[in-house]
DNA sequence: GTCCTTGCAAAGCGTTTGCACAGAA
DNA sequence: TTCTGTGCAAACGCTTTGCAAGGAC
């Protein structure tokens, strides 16, 4: 059974403001790791006094409480995505979409870094997805 | 037995210019994955009348002709490292040093994205590293 | 001459900062 | 009132672009 976004806020100590509940939601929602700007051009149509600063205000907190985390594929934009089951990102060079890789199947010994406290992971691939190899 | 740079460039397509080798030298040279600031810095001193202008057309040329390869490990900055053995990334949240780590025992299992060619992979970890843990 | 390399200056763009206003408690 | 959430406007920093001058060939 899913937790609400009540109780997610709750154990976060984030107060549910709509807009930090609609930032939530269409991260939970959108599955392509949207940049600052998209979460902003998806909900100022319904949110019409939204700001950029508030999008990053929002992220920020959320970042900070562990229920989001930056994903940087290229520089110039970061991304973000809810913390949920561990993945990696595989970029296409040619339309430049952004496919989740599982990790199940993804074996790293750390053992080769003994003394490292590692607190995330995240697998970065490069190459030519399938639909652009025609 | 080692190349000669001036083999290396033949084999890219580069014409050897005293600007272009010193660049190249300086990322065989730097084992800190600088950001095209530093070696900006690094060698400007040297060379006056260099600009970060060239130094980014250089980068590029050297990515494009595959002797160099651009690594973001936190947007605000892409860092620079050439092509040679594969490894990944690690980076302290604290002193926010980048530490190699050997690729050798660390098993990307391919078979879980058929039909995706896949050209270049890299490992980010965050997390602490051993001399900020006292 | 033509082509290539270099570099100044300006623009571009994502992000952060300063600060103020409005609403909640 | 005090604290919190929001947002405008400006600043910031890395990178790219336009364009021109100098050198190689």
């Amino acid at each position: 059974m899913k937790k609400s976004f009540r109780d997610i806020f709750e154990e976060a100590g984030i107060s549910p403001s709509y807009t930090r509940v609609r930032i939530y939601d269409y991260l939970e929602k959108e599955e392509h790791h949207p940049t600052a700007d998209e979460i902003y051009q998806a909900l100022v149509e319904e949110l019409p006094t939204l700001s950029k600063t508030t999008v990053y205000n929002t992220i920020k907190l959320f970042i900070e409480k562990d229920l989001a985390k930056k994903v940087v594929l290229n520089n110039n934009e970061g991304r973000y995505e809810l913390i949920r089951h561990e993945h990696g990102h595989f970029v296409c060079d040619k339309c430049h979409r952004i496919y989740d890789i599982p990790t199940d199947s993804l074996n790293v010994n750390l053992d080769v870094m003994p003394g490292f406290i590692v607190k995330d992971k995240d697998i970065h691939m490069k190459g030519i997805c399938p639909s652009c190899q025609e």
